[in-house]
DNA sequence: ACCTGAACACCGTTCAAGT
DNA sequence: ACCTGAACACCGTTCAAGT
C-alpha cells in the first residue's frame, strides 16, 4: 500500500532481454531442457544473474511465452465470434499446436502445468482450455462437434500433437493432427 | 567361425540380473531418465560394470523390454487371426499403449527409435508397426477401418497415448486413447 | 574375463561477498 | 539494487589398474 513501483535498473532490463533472447535461440535448437549455464554463458552474465532474473525453469518459459500467449488468446476471441464454427475449432487447435511445438519439451511443461497449480505456466493452460471450451460451445450448437467433447479433452490432444511434432516425422504428425480433428468433429457428409 | 560361444561367469550373470531387477524399479518410480549411477550403486556394483553390461542408457532398457515385447508379439499374431478385426485392432493399440507406458520416458524412446536405424530399440518399433499393418489389413477387408490409415499412424497414435498417461490424468488419457480409437474405424451405426 | 573407482567434463542451485 | 562466481552436490562416460 503507497509502495512505489520502483522502474528497474538499466543493466538489470538490459540482462534481462539478453538473457530470454540467448534462451529462445538455445530453446528452439536445443529443447526447454537445454543448459541453464549455457544460456547465461551466451548472455555474458554470471549464472547467478539468470536465476536473480527467473527463479527456475518454468518461469524463464513462462517468460518468453508471454507475447505469444497473448496473441493466441486474443486469435481465440476472435476465432469465437466467427461465423463457422468448425473451420474455426480448427484453427485455434492448428494454432495452439504450433505455439506449443516451439520447444521442444515446452508440450510436457503445458500438459503438467495444467494439473500444477504451482506451475507458471498454469494460468495459460486454464486459459486455453477455457478458450477451447468456448470454441466448442458454439460448433456444438450447430452440431458441428460431437456433444462429449470437452475443452480439457482439446488442450491434452493438443499437447499429444505437439510432443508428436518432435517425435515424428512432418508427415506423420500431420497425418495425427488432422485424423484427431477430424474425430471431434461430426461427419459432414450428406 | 569356429568361435565356440562362452558361458558368462556366475558372477557376471548375477551382477547383470541384479542391474535389471533395480533398473526395472527405478525405471517405473522415476522414469527412463533416472540416474544410472543410482541403479548401479542400487545394485551394488561399481557404475564401470554397468556400461560393461549396457553400454548406454537404450540397451538397458532394451534389455528390460525383451521378455515383454516377446509376449506383446505373440499375442499380436494371435489377435491377428480373430474373427473379429474392430476389437482385435482395440485391443492390440491398448496392449501396446499399456506397455508403452510402463516407464515415463518410454514412449519417447520408441517413438524417437522408429526413425533411428542405430536405436536398439529400432527393431522392435519396425515390428509393432508391422503387425498394426497387419491387424489393419483384415480389419479393412471387412471396412470396420478407414481405409487410408497405416500402420505407422497406429504407431504414432500409439506413442501419443502412451506419453498422454504420464502427462494428464487417467481419465484425460483413457478419454484421449478411446476417441482416437473410435477414429480409426469406421461408424458402426445402421 | 570381469570388476573397480578415479578422472574428466559437465550441470543445477544457493548464497556470501562485492559494486 | 544488482551482479559475480565459488561452493556444494550431483551426473554421464571412459579407461587404467586390479583380481
Amino acid at each position: 500500500m503507497g509502495g512505489t513501483v520502483r522502474r528497474p535498473r538499466a543493466d538489470a532490463l538490459r540482462n534481462a532481454e539478453r538473457l530470454l533472447a540467448e534462451a529462445d535461440a538455445v530453446f528452439r535448437d536445443r529443447g526447454t531442457d537445454a543448459s541453464l549455464e549455457g544460456i547465461a554463458r551466451r548472455a555474458g552474465v554470471a549464472i547467478g544473474t539468470l536465476y536473480a532474473h527467473f527463479p527456475n525453469r518454468r518461469a524463464l518459459v513462462g517468460a518468453l511465452l508471454r507475447d505469444r500467449n497473448d496473441a493466441l488468446f486474443a486469435r481465440g476471441d476472435e476465432l469465437a465470434s466467427l461465423a463457422e464454427p468448425a473451420p474455426a475449432l480448427r484453427e485455434w487447435i492448428e494454432a495452439v499446436v504450433a505455439h506449443a511445438a516451439t520447444y521442444q519439451g515446452l508440450a510436457e511443461l503445458l500438459a503438467d502445468g495444467a494439473d500444477d497449480a504451482a506451475s507458471e505456466l498454469h494460468a495459460s493452460c486454464e486459459r486455453l482450455t477455457a478458450i477451447s471450451d468456448r470454441l466448442l460451445d458454439t460448433a456444438r450448437r450447430t452440431g458441428a462437434v460431437h456433444s462429449d467433447v470437452t475443452g480439457a479433452d482439446v488442450f491434452t490432444l493438443m499437447n499429444a500433437a505437439a510432443w508428436t511434432r518432435a517425435h515424428a516425422s512432418a508427415a506423420q504428425a500431420a497425418r495425427f493432427l488432422a485424423r484427431s480433428v477430424d474425430g471431434l468433429l461430426v461427419d459432414e457428409v450428406g
